[in-house]
DNA sequence: CCAATTAACTAACAATTGTTAGTTTTGTTT
DNA sequence: AAACAAAACTAACAATTGTTAGTTAATTGG
């Protein structure tokens, strides 16, 4: 995990003014032109620092991806309870969503027009599935996580937490750690009083 | 509420197909072509029966939009307790996702291209949610539903049932009735043994 | 079977798309 | 100040976009 102290590049700059656009419309309704009036320059001039519009978003959705796919390993191999790995679960989200929340819609919403890179994301993304159902299947043998369909339970969760991106940027008061415990909270125990 | 026993015209059609392409790709990715050549004729013959893609649009997602509206309004006028309606919302969900998950995509993801209705879909939505958020808080009066932060208990909640567009395709072989009830199970019980 | 409507077609439009080529400005290093 | 690199610019391109006009084929009701 190498810390992030580079200065921030001009591509940089773009890549995230992109990411905040495409959030807004959607990836295909973002204009190459859109892109640069928001950074104050000429659509051309943007070719300076990037290849095509299709690397932006690769830029944008591979590294989350694979910040969840690094997440998800450090989770795997720790010791604990299978609930207390579902809270570092929780905690992953809001943590990457946090940092990145524009970054976030095109991951969620944009992944379809990847192009090269698409086979690659989709693979990634199933196995993050595929270890989580894992730690609830894991949970239900160890009597921890009650013994319903485990779908339908991985759906509910991972939908809650992929809308994160919806829902952190209007919230900003809220810190990260607070809202990481009322969502376990929530997602563990239910409502029902 | 009227029985649909209409018979499907052409224009029904489109948008249906239309839907389906929307879902795959996006409002914005889809081209008039592409939606024609789905229904093997060629794009100026669209025309004969839609007066613009912004129409298409229009149609799938403003039923959907009131569909929600109106039973909204029938759960919240209806007697029980606040977990009793709470249960109806997740049938409601899961209802409708089943008729139509491909419009489903549509009024989650394209809204934002609504242009003249978008602002009458926003409206419907905010009084959507606070419906919503008003039988959670009298349930937390009543003593029914725990007492956390009601915004974050709406949120988990609704993502999970707005995500329902993109799970139910996949499993046809579960029925709504036993879908709802193990995501009610879940989502008022949590999953905490 | 004719008349009229419906629904398809071809051809084209003006606007917009991502991107390239070539040039000028800006900023830094010597 | 001269030289060099970085980053902006103008102008243009080929392709694609939603949509219209005008025309032909298919279907249906009297």
């Amino acid at each position: 995990m190498k810390s992030e102290l580079k200065p921030e590049t001009r591509k940089d700059e773009i890549i995230k003014t992109a990411a905040k656009l495409f959030k807004k419309k959607g990836y295909s309704a973002v204009t190459m032109r859109d892109l640069a009036k928001a950074m104050g320059i000429k659509a051309a001039s943007l070719y300076n620092h990037i290849n095509s519009k299709q690397d932006i978003l690769k830029a944008i959705i591979i590294s989350l991806a694979e910040e969840f796919t690094e997440g998800m390993k450090m989770i795997k191999s720790s010791q604990g309870t299978s609930i207390q790995k579902l809270k570092e679960i929780v905690k992953l989200h809001v943590n990457i969503t946090s940092k990145n929340a524009y970054g976030m819609a095109s991951l969620n919403n944009d992944w379809m027009h990847l192009e090269e890179k698409l086979e690659y994301y989709l693979l990634l993304r199933s196995n993050y599935e595929d270890e989580f159902r894992n730690i609830l299947t894991e949970g239900i043998n160890n009597n921890e996580i009650v013994d319903t369909n485990v779908d339908v339970t991985l759906f509910s969760i991972l939908s809650t937490l992929r809308s994160l991106y919806l829902w952190i940027p209007k919230k900003e008061d809220l810190n990260p750690e607070e809202l990481a415990q009322n969502l376990s909270d929530v997602l563990i125990n239910g409502i029902y009083k």
